[in-house]
RNA sequence: GGUCCUGUGGCCGAGUGGUUAGGCAGAGCUCUGCAAAAGCUUCCACAGCGGUUCGAAUCCGCUCGGGACCUCCA
């Protein structure tokens, strides 16, 4: 079965067949690094992870590529034409290089604790003014763009007389001419719905290039379209973002890359959809954001407590990309305490052997167990649905289990079925997933607790449950569990 | 106001018209020195009202509720 993928271009799921196999281009926006990186942004850069995962997996030869947006953007367009990083920095009295470094930094080590790949490209918004000017000349040349005291513009009227603007986000251009919300500044504008490519610097301004129409700094939907150009050509398979990108930053995107480069950029578009806190979406806004170093601490008032980054992206996965996510802190503590199960039983299953048996004594497990695995394949290549796969291996690990606990027979499910759960169970859960035990611990650690394993086992032999006790509740203490199995072996886990 | 999405059991959520989603929480049982874990069983559901259909959570209409975008936003 083919991957399939959902084109919010199209509204439909198509199947994803690359335009230069076996390579394959994604773009992704990137964060902003004027601040740091909250919950929300977790959800499209490991939803996209997963789906890079996945193409690497499949054989692609992926370029995955991901900007930093290092320039900023005016807060309100026309209100205020001030860099957003630059405004921060003015408050803070540092350098606005400064601040984005450190915000990167922080962006680079949270994403990493959430054991996402780092893309083939990070390209950075102030690396590539020239690029950017130079697709703001094309577009003036070809008659897209017009410059107003230093500012350049994008005409979509004109644009939409010849082209489709709207076609991503349902827009009526027509709509947009009448309703665009009342700013100042706008009189520079032909029509209200132009937005800027190049916006001439104010005084104050601290982040400013040179451009031929004076110093200023560029707008907000180039970037994108100049670096993807750049790295991924005029037409790649995969643009993804979140959900409130789509507009009017994909649509712009769409509008500028089209006249540059004579195509409509991306094959693919991919939105996911937002993180919500009590129904609200997560977001700068709403004032409702919880960064992730808080998740990781629990220093947050809506937090009971710190979740470890595997348990947010477990909790990210659970739910399929396209839908809504609420947050809550017993939400979070729910996939948490799944999670830790499922990594129980993987842990088992890693260290099950079983005899060979070439005919499964239990046919419909066999077929069950079979079916289950089969399906991983199935439901991420029906537009990546993560959710379905969580689910299956849900249902396996009370077979892991039974199997551990002897409940099931070593011989009723054939070896090439035991062999084929293994390594898909692997396969998805850490590679495509990217889910790995948050518990793992260091070589050390675990000598000492086999040796306290050993020694509480001779107390137990000899009753003395008075040893046995001690060191079980010590342990648990210092948060280890010691759990006695039925065959008299004792397992640990953190708690 | 415009465009669009959505409403699933205590909570989070998957659902292609007919079959158990899954996780967490709850209840009972088994195992067990105790505990925990695990296993088995189980309770609780598709906002409301109509319609289409042999059959609807799933399609259509209306009502009510929630949300997103239209402005920086993952």
């Amino acid at each position: 079965m083919a991957l399939r993928v959902y084109n919010s271009l199209t509204k439909e799921k198509e199947e994803f067949i690359p335009i230069n196999p076996p390579h394959v281009g994604m773009y992704v926006c990137g964060p902003t690094v004027s601040g740091e990186s909250h919950l929300g942004h977790a959800r499209p850069y490991i939803t996209f992870d997963v789906v890079y995962r996945y193409l690497l997996y499949l054989g692609y030869k992926v370029r995955y590529v991901r900007n930093i947006t290092d320039a900023g953007h005016f807060e309100e367009e026309g209100r205020q034409a001030e860099d957003k990083i630059s405004s921060k920095a003015l408050l803070e009295k540092v350098e606005p290089m400064e601040l984005v470094h450190k915000y990167t930094s922080l962006f680079h080590w949270a994403f990493r604790q959430l054991n996402t790949l780092e893309p083939s490209i990070e390209p950075t918004a102030t690396g590539h003014i020239v690029e950017q000017i130079g697709m703001i000349e094309q577009l003036i040349k070809a008659g897209y763009a017009y410059v107003v005291n230093g500012s350049v513009y994008f005409d979509v009227k004109k644009y939409a007389s010849n082209y489709d603007y709207g076609k991503l986000s349902g827009r009526v251009v027509d709509d947009l001419l009448e309703t665009t919300r009342e700013l100042e500044g706008q009189e520079e504008k032909r029509n209200k719905a132009d937005f800027a490519l190049w916006k001439m610097a104010p005084p104050q301004h601290i982040m400013r290039w040179k451009s031929p129409w004076g110093e200023g700094f560029p707008g907000w939907h180039i970037e994108c379209s100049a670096m993807a150009t750049k790295y991924l050509g005029s037409r790649f398979d995969i643009h993804g973002g979140g959900m409130d990108l789509m507009f009017p930053h994909h649509e712009s995107e769409i509008a500028q890359s089209t006249i540059c480069n004579h195509a409509s950029p991306a094959k693919y578009w991919m939105h996911n959809n937002m993180i919500t806190v009590n129904g609200k979406k997560m977001g700068k806004s709403y004032n409702n954001q919880i960064t992730l170093t808080q998740m990781f601490s629990g220093n947050h008032p809506l937090l009971t407590q710190g979740f470890s980054p595997m348990v947010i992206r477990f909790f990210i996965l659970q739910t399929h990309y396209r839908s809504t996510l609420d947050f809550s802190s017993e939400a979070l503590t729910a996939a948490e305490k799944g999670m830790k199960r499922l990594f129980e039983a993987f842990e088992v299953l890693k260290k099950l052997e079983i005899p060979d048996a070439e005919v499964p004594s239990d046919k419909e497990l066999d077929s069950k167990i079979n079916k289950l695995v089969d399906e991983f394949e199935e439901f991420i290549n029906d537009d990546f649905n993560t959710a379905k796969v969580l689910a299956n291996m849900f249902e396996i690990v009370p077979v892991i289990n039974s199997m551990k606990d002897g409940l099931i027979k070593p011989y009723a499910i054939s070896t090439a079925t035991f062999k084929k759960l293994k390594e898909s169970f692997t396969i998805f859960l850490e590679q495509i997933l990217g889910l790995k035990d948050p518990s793992e611990s260091s070589a050390q650690l675990n000598g000492i607790i086999d040796l306290l394993i050993e020694i509480r086992k001779e107390a137990k032999s000899k009753k003395d449950f008075f040893t046995s006790d001690k060191i079980r509740k010590q342990l648990t203490e210092l948060g280890i569990e010691m759990k006695d199995e039925k065959d008299g072996n004792i397992s640990w886990s953190r708690l």
